[in-house]
DNA sequence: ATGTGC
């Protein structure tokens, strides 16, 4: 795959058939894939043939191999000129996403109680492959209510206040969520498993701020130098990912019906505007809704420990996905167009200034959330003005090595040990959870943020450190 | 990511 140096932290994969646009990569020349082990910039190509695809097929410095798009991918396409809607565009985790919550104590404050902090949320919080869940649901109107209202419903009921809604990407819910094209096999796998942490890389992280870059923003954040943070990456679980199975099979079998063909089985596609289309989007919506009552649940059982262990309060950052897609306007008034952004392990960074923003981030901008590796650092971002890929900046620092390579570096190691001698405390993790997910499976995240701020994606805020982690 | 593998 040949590569053209635009600019600084730009490449560009020039367009040939059947590309519809040229690729645009966003990286350093060392976050750049392995061509030999990553076909990921064969996938930015491929992305770039879907029918009504606008602009180019983006990717973040944190790319790498994913199922038909590649992680870190970002692509639009135009509604009302055949644009298409792909489930592998958003990830089996549909609505996958981070939570940073903010607590009014410091470093210095928690160490005495650190330890009974990690055991309270290693207890309150469910975790692993399969298990439930902070709530047990009834499979019918309740669930459906989750499907609908997401983190409105959680606070509704209880778990959590009215001002974590403005502090949550579209107040807590998308509007268009349509529970009745939620097959009965993703609703049974659902039921049982809202407000659970899941396994792989989702994890919930007690941190401290580190470090500051913008003293305005942090402050309009919430954020200030030694406070304690809590993180919580999570997503849609086990109904997410039979939804995106479901659609990718019904996809497959209607695309010759629309005259589309795609280079890769995995970019199974239908028109936004057609039956599969929406009833996909309706669906991924659901699961939206799903992951962030997920999240506000888990949130709430972390800020019961936080005040029964130290007394302090949690205050919610921000939330925010780095797995949708979403019909957004852009472009000017007289030439503005309806497009279905997909971001797989992309995030959303609005700028300053942006109508959906609420009135007390206005002037600063979106809280933009990027965990890192286990065990490294983690940073909040800021959206800025006239940044190139749709709003949107990286997710996180991005695998280099597959699960089985990461397993097969770390034998005879110890994982949880290594952690704990950085006096990072663990709670719940199996060692093989650990092993796939430690740092040098992954990019330096630092890196991948550093690129992304170069290539006028988003902006620094500040720098968060763990201090202990809970694992599936 | 995922009751890991139709």
């Amino acid at each position: 795959m040949e590569l053209v140096e635009e600019s600084p932290y730009r490449f560009r994969i020039d367009r040939h058939d059947p590309m519809r646009v040229p690729g645009v990569v966003f990286a350093s020349e060392s976050l750049l894939p392995d061509a030999g082990a990553d076909k990921s910039l064969e996938q930015v190509a491929n992305v770039a043939t879907l029918p009504g695809i606008v602009d180019a097929s983006y990717a973040m410095p944190d790319i790498h191999w994913g199922y038909g798009f590649p992680i870190g991918g970002v692509a639009a396409t135009d509604v009302e000129h055949g644009g298409v809607v792909s489930p592998g565009g958003v990830g089996f985790d549909i609505s996958c996403g981070v939570r940073l919550l903010a607590a009014d104590l410091d470093l210095a404050g928690l160490r005495p109680k650190l330890g009974a902090v990690m055991d309270g949320l290693g207890e309150a919080t469910p975790r692993g492959m399969g298990k439930g869940a902070v709530w047990h649901l009834s499979k019918g109107e309740e669930l459906d209510a989750v499907l609908r209202g997401g983190s409105r419903y959680a606070v509704e009921r209880g778990f959590g206040v009215e001002r974590d809604l403005e502090r949550c990407e579209d107040y807590g819910a998308v509007d268009d969520a349509n529970p009745a094209q939620v097959s009965e096999r993703a609703i049974e796998r659902g039921a049982r498993q809202v407000g659970s942490l899941g396994s792989g890389n989702h994890f919930l992280e007690v941190q401290a701020v580190e470090e500051v870059y913008d003293e305005a923003v942090a402050t309009a954040f919430g954020l200030r130098p030694g406070q304690v943070t809590v993180m919580i990456h999570s997503g849609s679980r086990g109904l997410g990912h039979q939804i995106c199975t479901d659609y990718v099979r019904q996809m497959e079998k209607v695309m010759r019906q629309y005259n589309i063909h795609v280079p890769d089985r995995q970019l199974a596609c239908a028109p936004v505007d057609s039956h599969e289309g929406r009833a996909y989007l309706g669906a991924m919506a659901a699961a939206a809704n799903y992951a962030r009552a997920n999240r506000q649940l888990l949130a709430h059982a972390a800020r019961t420990v936080f005040s029964r262990v130290t007394g302090s309060r949690l205050d919610l950052v921000y939330d925010i996905s780095h797995n949708l897609a979403k019909i957004e306007t852009h472009g000017t008034d007289g030439d503005s167009r309806r497009l279905c952004v997909h971001r797989k392990g992309a995030t959303r960074a609005l700028p300053p200034g942006h109508p959906e923003l609420p009135d007390d981030l206005r002037d600063a901008g979106q809280p933009v959330l990027i965990p890192g590796s286990m065990g490294t650092g983690s940073y909040v971002l800021t959206g800025v003005a006239g940044s190139p890929a749709f709003a949107s900046t990286c997710h996180g620092a991005g695998r280099v090595q597959s699960r089985k390579q990461a397993v097969k570096a770390e034998r005879g190691l110890d994982p949880r040990r290594q952690l704990e001698d950085q006096d990072i405390a663990v709670r719940g993790a199996s060692r093989r959870g650990l092993a796939e997910e430690m740092p040098a499976a992954y990019k330096d995240v630092s890196a991948v943020v550093e690129a992304a701020e170069g290539a006028g994606l988003c902006r620094k805020v500040a720098r968060l450190v763990p201090i202990g982690v809970v694992k599936g």
